[in-house]
DNA sequence: GCCGTTTTCGGCCCGACTGTTTTCAGTCG
């Protein structure tokens, strides 16, 4: 059984647990568990090395389970637990307000086993008579039911920052805000956010309060306190906001933009040097009165890694992937920037799918200061976005050498192609062709079912033609819409560092494919990255943003991405591959 | 279930908000 199937496994037995009312830090061991098995960068090793149990996190009973579902695909403890629940409660959990005691105590009165079944119960008036509940309750169960789907949906990032930035802006606009962000998983620059963090700090909460819940975009206020209200945003979204003190705005914002992961180990950091920290500050340990000096208010939140002596760690780091380590030893990074960006590949233009003529691309290339735009069409397998065949390719080649000869543009123009990789591994046009190209891009469009085997032996043949510079959206996933393909990356990661090739990370707030996750271990292999907005459009240059947060949360620097490079040392580094 | 210069038991991050209660449990992040 494959890592993701089991750390889903895992997250479930924790929600199972949850329903049966075990003891709570049981459950958390198992979610720490899977998020553990998620971080990890060298599992199979670590599976067939029995090293499992030197993660924290990670003890005899979860390592012995993990290793049985690796190698047997089962586990009996998970099958009778599983039996052991109707499964219509676990979907209760989704209902906001209803956790594992609250449906316990509902199913032992009504033994309402569905979703449909506690829906009528409500309508029949017979859970708020429930003791513990009431009408304010029922009323809630019935409305989270009628938006379950709606508000358990994730957003892309992408579509979270044109609802987020508007809303922070007009906090940071009310005279009585001093300081606002984002924090969360929006801050930490996740591919997909589940709600908005916002922090204000201000000395008049109750009117900041007041205009966030009465904004145009609410539908519906679900919370509404001195310090925290929670909405519900009319394109579904959920936001919160959390009004401070000035002096603790740093401090909560660190808090609430997390990891979980992250906040655990900083905390541990600051209990192991007498501190405990927590959103409202620092505070001494009992009995530990060592002159600590802590400043009143802190001026931005690097002082707070400062007080604990470590570097300050950029929130697309703080994933509790070692990060703490490495701000301790001063080896964080040097994180890669949008400003580093010299140019782009990856742009399709009007010859296939595109919506712009290559001279509309380097217009827009030149408006932005860059100094190359790599032009990629898609090549003839790929029917439905009218792809190239070797003629139409030959001519776009002279083309673009005629447009470059004129000098009408600052920037240059790459001629390339985004050329399919066929089921067998082999490419879709004729080597004659490719060989008149600046630089190929091989990408999946077909055949996404293959196995596992088959897709990583086809993805590494293409890995070891010498005409192909770089592999495109590498897993084929479109984030919140259709599951990555069956893929090892470790092994092409390893064929791509053996070869020399370059791995794209494609910048459509849609894919972000590289995985962040896989970045910091290819690079440590010596494994370049590209950040290709997969242009169809001018406009499209913009999705550079998501593309740097990929390669930012892969602890990338500037020097491992290949457009970072100045136009003479691209033309060098093309010639040589 | 995990973990240990308070180490094999007894802790486990911690505070806000809601709805139900007359002082608190459950949920959430």
């Amino acid at each position: 059984m494959n890592r993701k199937k089991i750390i889903q496994i895992l997250s479930e037995i924790a929600t199972i647990l949850e329903l049966k009312g075990e003891n709570p830090f049981k459950i958390r061991a198992y979610q720490n568990g899977a998020r553990a098995l998620e971080a990890m960068e060298d599992f199979e090793d670590r599976v067939s090395g029995q090293t499992l149990t030197e993660i924290p996190g990670l003890g005899e009973a979860l390592s012995e389970k993990i290793i049985t579902l690796y190698t047997t695909g089962h586990l009996e403890f998970y099958s009778k637990l599983r039996k052991s629940v109707k499964p219509g409660l676990l979907e209760m959990l989704e209902i906001p307000g209803l956790g594992g005691k609250k449906i316990k105590a509902i199913n032992d009165a009504l033994k309402v086993g569905t979703i449909e079944e506690l829906l009528q119960a409500c309508q029949e008036n017979k859970v708020a008579e429930i003791k513990g509940f009431g009408q304010k309750s029922q009323d809630n169960i019935l409305a989270g039911i009628h938006n379950r789907e709606r508000y358990n949906a994730r957003h892309l990032w992408w579509s979270a920052r044109h609802v987020a930035l508007p809303i922070l802006a007009g906090l940071r606009d009310l005279p009585e805000v001093e300081l606002a962000d984002v924090a969360g998983s929006f801050r930490r620059r996740m591919e997909t956010v589940g709600d908005l963090d916002f922090i204000a700090a201000s000395p008049s909460p109750e009117n900041v309060m007041k205009w966030f819940v009465s904004m145009e975009s609410v539908r519906e206020v679900t919370a509404q306190g001195a310090t925290k209200s929670s909405i519900r945003l009319k394109g579904g979204m959920q936001a919160d906001l959390r009004v401070v003190p000035r002096e603790q705005f740093y401090y909560t914002l660190h808090h609430f933009t997390g990891s979980k992961d992250h906040n655990v180990q900083m905390r541990q950091r600051a209990l192991s040097r007498g501190l405990s920290l927590s959103e409202w500050g620092f505070s001494l340990v009992d009995g530990n009165l060592a002159s600590k000096a802590l400043p009143e208010t802190l001026a931005g939140e690097n002082q707070l890694f400062e007080i604990l002596g470590l570097d300050q760690i950029p929130p697309e780091l703080r994933e509790g992937r070692g990060e703490i380590e490495a701000a301790e030893q001063g080896t964080l990074p040097d994180l890669i920037k949008q400003e580093d960006l010299k140019g782009v590949f990856h742009c399709h233009t009007v010859a296939s799918d595109g919506v712009d003529r290559v001279e509309d691309l380097l217009a827009a290339a030149d408006e932005r200061g860059w100094e190359y735009v790599g032009i990629t069409d898609h090549s003839k397998a790929s029917f439905q976005a009218n792809g190239l065949d070797e003629a139409r390719l030959l001519a776009q080649v002279e083309q673009i050498r005629k447009i470059n000869d004129e000098g009408n543009y600052r920037s240059h123009a790459f001629a390339g192609i985004e050329c399919d990789l066929l089921p067998d591994g082999t490419l879709d046009l004729g080597e004659e062709a490719l060989s008149a190209l600046d630089f190929i891009i091989a990408s999946i469009h077909s055949s996404f079912s293959q196995t596992e085997e088959e897709m990583t032996k086809r993805v590494i043949r293409a890995l070891e033609h010498p005409l192909v510079t770089m592999i495109g959206h590498l897993s084929g996933r479109l984030l919140l819409r259709r599951e990555p393909y069956a893929l090892n990356i470790e092994k092409i990661v390893d064929a791509a560092a053996a070869n020399g090739k370059i791995i794209e990370i494609n910048a459509n707030p849609m894919r972000m494919d590289m995985d962040w996750r896989h970045w910091r271990k290819a690079s440590e292999k010596g494994v370049l990255g590209s950040v290709n907005p997969d242009a169809h459009d001018a406009q499209h240059f913009d999705f550079c943003e998501t593309g740097i947060h990929v390669a930012r949360k892969g602890w990338l620097t500037a020097k491992d991405v290949l457009n970072t490079r100045s136009l003479e040392d691209v033309k060098t580094f093309f010639a040589s591959h």
